[in-house]
DNA sequence: GGCGTAAGTTTGTATATACCTGTATATACA
DNA sequence: TGTATATACAGGTATATACAAACTTACGCC
């Protein structure tokens, strides 16, 4: 379905966006990395059978998206990935401490496989029975808890994620490179942190606390499910945007 | 500098730029308004001189960006304003409470003309001794307190505020409609309610909130400061969003 | 009046062409 | 070896032209 020539209103696909969906299923599909320079203009031209104008479009359009990087002269590059968005700035752990001014370090307190019951498969989008990655670990400012992970992988589109060593990169980050995303939730909540968060985090039950929840997706399918729990004292989101002209 | 035909590398502003920021100095400058008709490509290229396609380009540009509406056949329009920006879901309280299936009623608690100290005038990125309006208000899913509002508003952007009746609507969708925006920011927070603020959620001291301020510019101007204040457990902000490709 | 058709307008797409600037590379020269 | 020059190639912009599709309007006919 995707080299349709036809669009879901079955009509006729325009030229510059079949040639669109084809860079980006290059891309997507992981033959074109980041860095990587892809055909010129006038290479696309002959491959294509159109005119320079119509490539020239569709690879403006793709840059504007941020997806691809143009260097006059030289060439066309796939972009790297985007990672803060623009409207709120949320950032891995280590990103925001070491923006305050802090020392991040983390450690984990677990790191297993395990077989999804009903209640997790849900959170995964996913059926009970299905291999996950489960991490539970804690990330601390110098000395003070700082925030609390607890998350589900996607087995079989990380299966490396067993192997990293989550004491010196985070899980974010190294998602962040292993696998493409192609959509993103945040939900965002203040709670009162139960036993185990306020042992973890040494809080006071009137201690309020700010949870982020993330789910990534690959396609159809969630690539992790993500709940950070931290101090409402120590952590806040924020983000100043424009709500026009993203750029 | 705006009508200027040099960009700040000094090289020529090409044609379909110069054409962007003259619809858009329209836009922003209220002479074209959401939903009015603007001149037709046929008639843009006789008033600037350029080629049908360049005149196309940029308009085409600006409805990616969400500025235009194009109707085939029919004309060209400005756009309604984009509410919500796509990557956090924040919307005006009423409609967070109907779209959760409940009923919004709201109270205000007081509404007056005071004049900016120090710290009010930090909020607003201005000095002390400016005129601001004030409002305290409250909003209830029926009968359940749901939301402390607490906003400052720049008088001389809004000189009319203190007329309006935020007892039926709220000073957020009033604003909307009211003063165009070029930026805003987000802070959000899990906090401990104080004094006022239990008595005024009906909370314990050990009940989190949720803490959302916003602030809200008109070209350097800050036009609303507002600081929303709601229980933990009925509030809660989410949005899903693709990263790349914002369509 | 009501209806259908034709013409005109408006946007959408595609092409061929032209000229510009910036970059990389091969070549000639000192 | 290092430097200058010529050349080819990359993308950036602008134009004139063409046809298609969606819509509006005017007009003629019944």
């Amino acid at each position: 379905m995707a080299s349709s020539v036809q669009t879901s209103a079955n009509r006729p696909m325009p030229a510059y966006e079949r040639i669109k969906v084809d860079i980006l299923h290059h891309i997507d599909g992981g033959t074109w990395r980041p860095g990587d320079r892809i055909p010129s203009e006038n290479d696309l031209v002959r491959q294509f059978g159109v005119s320079r104008m119509t490539v020239n479009r569709a690879l403006r359009e793709l840059t504007n998206d941020g997806r691809l990087l143009r260097v006059p002269g030289t060439g066309t590059f796939v972009a790297e990935p985007d990672t803060d968005s623009g409207l709120l700035d949320i950032r891995s752990v280590d990103d925001y401490i070491a923006a305050h001014g802090g020392k991040h370090r983390s450690e984990v307190m677990s790191l297993e496989e395990v077989v999804a019951d009903d209640a997790v498969a849900a959170l995964l989008d996913t059926v009970a029975g299905v291999r996950l990655f489960h991490i539970v670990m804690r990330h601390f400012d110098d000395e003070t808890p700082f925030q609390l992970e607890d998350r589900y992988v996607n087995a079989d589109l990380v299966p490396d994620f067993l192997d990293q060593d989550f004491n010196s990169g985070t899980p974010s980050s190294y998602l962040t490179d292993a696998v493409p995303v192609t959509e993103i939730e945040h939900v965002i909540e203040s709670v009162a942190p139960d036993v185990d968060e306020r042992k973890f985090l040494k809080l006071d039950e009137s201690d309020p606390c700010l949870v982020l929840r993330r789910r990534t997706w690959w396609n159809d399918d969630v690539v992790t499910n993500v709940r950070f729990v931290s101090p409402g004292h120590l952590f806040r989101l924020s983000g100043r945007f424009k709500p026009f002209s993203r750029q």
